[in-house]
DNA sequence: CGGCGATTTGAATTACATCAATCTAGGTGG
DNA sequence: CCACCTAGATTGATGTAATTCAAATCGCCG
């Protein structure tokens, strides 16, 4: 997701200010407008009718979002604080000139979701609790690691983890015990942590409840 | 998938014909087209470190399938023999009138497809593999069953079903059976099947498999 | 006709969900 | 500034849907 940044540059755009867990926009809306992470985290999220909620995808500076041409199929909320750039996509799509550029930067950002996506749907067909805990630790040191070189903030809470990853908030908690009991994990009180990728010792069932005996 | 079929109208496209389980292009690949299909089905995957396949999704005419703007992020193989256009990419994004109608094609086709997914992603991170399999028999229903009033062809194999709703084979194999045995399902020998939404009673798990009693 | 992949079926195992009960911390109002 | 309050996090116990392993059968393609 990290998008395509440069593409836009000389893009006109509308700075937003969104506080924590506010709205940017819900599934349904329509779409008229492409949004650039500039400070913060943002949510995309869908509900079910069931009441079950799944994340798409948690966005950081430098990311872009747009969720539907048309109409939103996702609705996105500020993890935390955040500014965003808005572009429209009148602007993006009607300038002559910057024509192809508007386009592209859409079809980029776009198409890199996808990708991103599609990554997510082999982990939720195939991966454990304790693999997909893992990539995403993995996923977010390396995504917003690079502030801190030792310990990461992680600005969402474990069930927007848990409807991420397609888990039970439960098993979220249990997997970090977990990880921490075998050493990979570190998390301290103000929700830093540090994570390494274990060369898969130990890799023993979160819920492993040895039945009776 | 129902793609931009008509926005592409005008373009330049070259025809193709693949054979059963021919070879589209492979994930890696460089990516300089975009393919519509016109008759047959495609298969999208892609194909996991560990040996695991995961099928993206299933093409039936008239969808349009790209699958990286640079480099293919999937492979895509031809369920059964099909035959395809194919749109260059160079002249979808470079003419000058047609600037907009290419892009906006690509955009819908991409976009289409990440709307598609994410209701995928809904259906791995929470439905069970009963809901799975009939919410893809009536999808494939609704896509193709127009053709046939009565009896839908199923070009797929389990294995493809499998791997596409992320179950295994052999779940599969057992929801087949214990649709048919409640009514829901009729299969013919020559992979045709006739399918109705039952207002959900019955519904049991799959492998209930009454422990010892 | 022979062979190999696909499908079917069975039995045992298990990873995870669910239910339930604390425990903790951030935020609010007095 | 502190007590409360509520959402989030933790931990335990139990149930179960689906995987896995295994074996037999079917069916298509050469």
């Amino acid at each position: 997701m990290t998008g395509p940044k440069d593409l836009l540059e000389g893009a006109p755009s509308r700075p937003i200010r969104v506080p924590k867990a506010g709205e940017i926009f819900r599934e349904g809306d329509r779409a008229d407008a492409l949004f650039r992470v500039d400070a913060g985290c943002v949510r995309l999220e869908t509900d079910q009718e069931d009441g079950r909620r799944d994340v798409i995808a948690f966005l950081f500076p430098g990311d872009t979002f747009l969720a539907g041409l048309e109409t939103r199929w996702a609705s996105a909320y500020a993890v935390s604080a955040s500014t965003l750039s808005r572009f429209t996509l009148r602007q993006l799509l009607d300038g002559r000139e910057q024509d192809r550029t508007g386009a592209v930067a859409l079809l980029s950002s776009i198409d890199e979701m996808l990708h991103d996506i599609i990554h997510r749907v082999a982990l939720l067909s195939h991966a454990t609790a304790n693999a997909r805990v893992a990539w995403f630790l993995g996923w977010l040191d390396e995504r917003i690691g690079g502030d801190f070189p030792d310990e990461v903030h992680l600005p969402m809470t474990q069930r927007d983890i848990a409807d991420f990853l397609g888990i039970a908030p439960e098993t979220v908690s249990r997997v970090f015990r977990s990880l921490e009991a075998s050493g990979q994990l570190r998390r301290t009180p103000d929700h830093r942590f540090r994570f390494r990728k274990n060369p898969d010792r130990n890799v023993t069932a979160v819920n492993a409840q040895r039945p009776g005996l």
